[in-house]
DNA sequence: AATGAATGAGAATTCATTCAT
DNA sequence: AATGAATGAATTCTCATTCAT
């Protein structure tokens, strides 16, 4: 029953002893998918452990407990992610509007594909009541950086006199650029990839409405180049 | 044994028996209550009844199971807030830019004052997996609507030149519109009404863009009204 | 398996629906057994439970926790015990040194006979730290009416003449008097009836030394009257 | 990989290799304060192992478990004190009622400083249903050494005619003299020093009774001596 | 219609103990 | 000698659900 031999012969893994370097991150993993299928409430730390294949008990050497060990997957997976596109961003040469329509579709490219980057801000937005400290983490390590960069841009376009003075006085003007991605987002979660509005179609939609409403009209005909 | 006659001769008020029609909407709102302070899997029938002044067993009485309660809850609160919303639209006459103006003005608003359709909002997203059919429901009876009655302000101020013709084919274009009020609602659950982009400011750089950009540009100088 | 047909044909007695009146009660009974066998922290409420014949859950229907079911337990125990001990002594009338060895020769019977004191005893005992509360409770409830009691029969006897002066002076002498009793109660439960000090040959040797030590020399020859 | 050399090239103090004489009695002392505060069920070898300053692990490299831990407190803490108590005892010369008299106040003074005595008293008497040998051990170490001391010096001091000749033959006796100094330390355990019965007016009365009651009466007037 | 006694299946958490390092 | 990763069983407590009254 410990090591011992199943049915087709092979080897059971055998709780090997891990450095917790090691161990780490297997946890969290499992710990995210079992959060991510059940919620905070509904995860059960018994489950958690299976996934990641220990014991519950060594769960617990890991962490203090069950708000510990999501508060950890959050910020796991959180910070790598942010810091990624921060250096994206940071890299970026050339036209303002060029940048920002690249960061639109970076936005939605994401949505796309990271299933993990969605269902941790349905975590995040489900728990916050609970875990305070939690929102406060979302309003400091991602919404904000997030506002920042794009507002950022907005400035320095507004300088160059690429956008329409008003996109630099705007406070709000950062956030309602930003929704559309998140949203599209969340209905994918919420309604299923057939059933949402279309990802593409948002896409390009969205990066055409920006570039319309905030590109100077230095001459007519100067139109949103196509997504 | 408990109501009836006490030693000094008063009546104890009691759980008074009530007709189901009474009984039933009392009932979903503590339902309603304690599920968007606990979710789904952190509610619990019992602190429901307490909340609706009765006890577990009549909850029983009149619905079959915890997840019966969740659903009827949902629906119960879903239904009347949109009708609302189509009969004001639906009244409308004027300039499709008006319209279009008015319509993200009052989804801002409602953002602003309606903390049961946010709570709903987030309630579904959380639960959408365990409940696919409540997803299909918020599809149709929600975001369906929503959608249709943008889109056709759309094609209508597309045809009638008053938008440039890229809205009326752009299927992405309504959901973008719809996105960043829904989000101002989302950061205001999340964060709270401090920490959150601020709302008004949201609104007009909102409306702002979407004139901007949807806007035919007939003569210079038609700039977007001030909120 | 549940009202179940047993291999003897017997039927089990099937968790009937009682009145509290009737659960609390054995509830508390069972609790007491497994709280004297096993101690505070060594006693499980599942194995309460099962004495009791009833499942976990009922316990918690009836009591907060195990903290509160403790405290039941001893509360339960104590009181009617010592009040049965004041009507008795209240009662007595004639010299205060017959009153006095019927004092004591009536302690060292109940310890003779009454586990649940004995047991009740050790368990304050041992969790007075943990539960201060207890603590007081027993020194409200039963030292200080022992000490009140036996110090009004002291001082009686010495106003009477019957004892010596310093009788009713020394406030320490009603503890000194009581404590063999006790002890010989807690050696009993410590050691064993086998190994401890003879009760009978203490309660003997104490009356003497009472009597002796307490009792105004009024003749020479007044020795101390037999057990 | 811990220890050894870190960054600033200072030396980590590191739980250093101790030879087993030195390490054992730090584990014992550790131990005792934990099975003093949490009983034995309680305790826990990790709060054990933390307030020796060492690991888990360690403390099974010297004990084999748990309840062996827990006998070699007992004894390591029992032993010592009663060795002091026997040669204090067996110097002594002169009167027998001055002995005597001496051993009651020696009682009563332990108590009053000794914190660690009446705990390990607690714990013996808490925990003797679980470990008869402890009781045994207890009865053996402790208590039957006392009351033959207690004994040979009644018999000594009826012999020389110092007692009244019922001194030598009451077997129950000498439990009667030591109790109360006994309780007097269960009492200060659970009450506290504040609440439980003085303990300079208890060995002041019982002094006072003692030699009242077994005090061959010489002649008349023969009062007792002051404490 | 309404109560609340009773259940049983988990839930999180703790902990003595083992053992690879 | 000493550590701490890992286990597994037990423990307290919760809760949806059932049903006698």
């Amino acid at each position: 029953m410990k090591p011992a031999e199943t049915e087709n012969g092979g080897t059971v893994p055998a709780r090997r002893r891990l450095a917790p370097a090691e161990r780490t991150p297997q946890i969290l993993a499992a710990a995210l998918e079992e959060f991510a299928e059940r919620g905070y409430a509904g995860a059960s730390m018994a489950a958690a452990a299976a996934r990641a294949g220990v014991t519950k008990g060594l769960i617990y050497h890991y962490f203090p407990g069950k708000a510990d060990l999501f508060k950890a997957v959050v910020r796991s997976c959180v910070q790598p992610v942010f810091n990624e596109a921060e250096r994206l961003i940071a890299a970026f040469e050339g036209p303002k509007a060029e940048l920002l329509r690249g960061l639109i579709e970076l936005a939605y490219d994401r949505v796309a594909t990271e299933r993990r980057e969605r269902i941790l801000f349905k975590l995040i937005l489900a728990e916050a009541d609970r875990f305070p400290e939690l929102a406060a983490f979302y309003n400091a390590e991602v919404l904000s950086r997030a506002l920042a960069l794009v507002g950022g841009v907005l400035r320095a376009g507004a300088a160059s006199g690429e956008f329409r003075p008003a996109a630099a006085e705007a406070a709000g003007l950062a956030p309602v650029l930003m929704a559309p991605a998140i949203m599209a987002s969340i209905w994918q979660m919420m309604l299923g990839e057939g059933r949402s509005p279309n990802l593409a179609a948002m896409r390009k939609a969205h990066v055409d409405l920006v570039l319309q409403g905030l590109v100077q009209a230095r001459a007519p005909g100067q139109g949103a180049p196509a997504a």
